[in-house]
RNA sequence: GCACCUGUAGCUCAGCAGGAUAGAGCGUCCGCCUCCUAAGCGGAAGGCCGUGAGUUCGAAUCUCGCCAGGUGCGCCA
């Protein structure tokens, strides 16, 4: 059922009206939507007119004009209409846009916000980038969390989504790296400590080959034999790479986090000549200090190096071969890059590149960046041991919600699940709370705290909605939906309303954010109206239109979390 | 030096395709469970929205300058 639009229908309204009144038809019925404004306060009204602009072209002082539209809008389902200061307020009638709001959203059911404005679009997403041998710290949570939030709030749009694991396995480091492995290693060593094997062999490599040139010459002849395709060399660092996402599976499976793809740098090696080809052709490299650069100066940018003064090509040529192949391979609607900002510039150099080579859907590409992690105000290092990893960030989050747990609720089925559920909720929603852009810093007491604006207390709100549902044991009367005429009432039925526009902003804007602090004023609006208003009560009618209010904000609260990547227990 | 980003309550931040009295959480103080989950709810205190100009009927929001912080700027990725 497609409830009423009620910011049409008001426009449409009042473009009669001006018609009528003012003789004035110079605003289309959707200028005029656009014009409403949601009011700051419920007290104010569903929806607002500012008469401000049309002052001009009327001649008239905004009041005037408010006064007389105030007097000639009539319509049904308008409860009152008041001219305030300029602003002309429209009250809905409370039971009709309760009624309409709750009836759409609760035949929607779970597919409340979805749409299918992405069927036949692709969407690819390149997100989380690990490093192979390298341990998942906290540093790499917002890239991993971004991305997944924004492919599945894609998916829920109707876009075919492509989630893209661009892993880091290409480098020198690979070759010292096997090196250390034949000289001191251990097949069931490194199988059984996973990356934290490989980074000892790392490190100790580093140590020793920092007084010993032959151990670095030797290095790096393994990484040529990786290069030269050399079958003991490829064994050794395929086998690298499968014990890195062993290790990473785990974290991502505690994470729900999923890709199509694992194509990282080294699937793009034999892909650079078609980038090289035709830059050439198309005259854009030239010279300069011996390497190859496309000169940026009249966009006041630095060059872009493609080709180094030994010949190997470099970071910008691989993302350039990498969105060849990908436009060739998926014909994608948009591109999103979920990396750090640190990387804005270089971002910059290539979308700016495949302008000058002509392909219009340079456009498409999008950076999506965000901010640095620091841990308790200093920046992240492996090395200085100053570093949160990721597995033991989860483990804890897991082990305080189920103290909490065995505290509050000891007779709650599976703890275990539930626990776990709570703690990798809260750290996620830690994660996807703030606007991306800004750095983040970590400290355990803001990433494990439970109470206020956090991934538990959204989830408990949605407890708290399935447990009255369950104890209303399926008692629906018809409702009376002047039940919900109440402030309290409104302000939830009025969110919901809007959860369908929120998603898609937070899609035009790749700001998942935007969910998250939806959920959070969903759960305020919905815990206040909780403790306001009886649901469970006597008259049936009212308990049925209460309980229906309850329902719909369960879907929505689940839906929201899980768009964001985050589960909604029953109980907990 | 140049480029990009950020500056809002003690802290962390919403609000920024201009609109009505600038909001929330944390922290502090004070209340609320014989009643649907107190991981909750209510109240108090706390603000020259970095700063100066400009545009506008109207600026936290747009433009320009300045100040402060972060990040990046040729052979790493």
């Amino acid at each position: 059922m497609k409830r009423m639009d009620f910011r049409q229908t008001i426009a449409g309204e009042i473009g009669k009206v001006l018609g009528d009144q003012f003789g004035d038809e110079s605003l289309s019925t959707s200028d005029i939507a656009a014009l409403l404004e949601v009011p700051p306060d419920t007290a104010m009204g569903d929806y607002a007119f500012p008469c401000f602009r049309l002052a001009k072209a009327l001649r008239l002082a905004p009041p005037v004009i408010s006064d007389k539209l105030k007097d000639a809008l009539h319509a049904p389902f308008l409860a009152r209409v008041d001219s305030i200061k300029g602003y002309l307020n429209i009250f809905i009638d409370r039971a009709t846009y309760a009624r309409e709001v709750l009836s759409e959203a609760l035949s929607a059911g779970d597919q409340y916000g979805a749409s299918g404005e992405g069927n036949g679009k692709t969407i690819l997403l390149d997100y989380s980038s690990i490093n192979i041998a390298k341990k998942f710290h906290i540093g790499h949570l917002s890239t991993t969390m971004l991305g997944n939030a924004l492919y599945k709030m894609h998916k829920f749009r109707g876009y075919d989504c492509v989630g893209i694991n661009h892993l880091g396995d290409w480098g020198t480091q690979f070759g010292k790296m096997i090196c250390a492995y034949k000289k001191w290693g251990d097949k069931g060593t490194v199988e059984a400590g996973g990356v934290d094997e490989m980074v000892k062999l790392y490190v100790r490599f580093d140590q020793e080959s920092e007084h010993d040139e032959a151990l670095a010459d030797e290095g790096r002849a393994w990484f040529k034999k990786i290069e030269d395709g050399d079958p003991e060399a490829l064994d050794i660092f395929n086998w690298f790479k499968a014990v890195t996402l062993k290790d990473a599976e785990r974290v991502y499976d505690m994470l729900g986090v999923k890709f199509d793809s694992y194509a990282g740098e080294a699937f793009y090696n034999d892909k650079m000549g078609r980038v090289l080809d035709e830059l050439r052709a198309k005259n854009l490299l030239v010279e300069s200090d011996g390497a190859q650069v496309v000169d940026l100066e009249a966009f006041s940018m630095p060059p872009c190096l493609i080709v180094k003064k030994d010949g190997a090509t470099l970071y910008a040529t691989r993302d350039l071969a990498a969105a060849l192949y990908r436009m060739d391979t998926y014909h994608f609607t948009k591109c999103l890059y979920v990396v750090a900002y640190q990387q804005d510039l270089h971002f910059r150099q290539v979308f700016k590149v495949l302008e000058l080579m002509g392909y219009d859907w340079h456009e498409d590409m999008e950076h999506v960046s965000y901010g640095m992690v620091s841990y308790e105000g200093q920046a992240l290092s492996t090395r200085k041991g100053h570093v949160v990893y990721l597995e033991d960030l989860l483990n804890t989050a897991i082990e305080k919600a189920r103290a909490i747990i065995e505290e509050k609720s000891p007779d709650l089925p599976d703890k275990d699940a539930v626990a776990r559920q709570v703690g990798v909720g809260a750290v996620v929603f830690f994660d996807l709370y703030n606007n991306r852009i800004k750095d983040i810093d970590f400290t355990w007491d803001r990433a494990l705290n439970f109470d206020g604006e956090t991934g538990p207390y959204v989830q408990y709100t949605h407890a708290r909605c399935c447990s009255v549902i369950r104890k209303s044991e399926g008692e629906m009367g018809k409702p009376d939906f002047a039940a919900l005429a109440d402030p309290e009432a409104q302000d939830v039925v009025r969110l919901i309303e809007q959860f369908p526009g929120i998603i898609k902003s937070a899609l035009e804007r790749s700001e998942p954010s935007m969910v998250t602090r939806f959920s959070v004023d969903l759960a305020q609006a919905y815990n206040k109206f909780y403790y306001e208003r009886r649901i469970l009560d006597e008259d049936l009618a009212v308990r049925a239109a209460r309980l229906l209010l309850t329902e719909v904000t369960r879907n929505t609260v689940k839906i929201a979390l899980n768009l964001i990547g985050i589960d909604a227990p029953e109980r907990m």
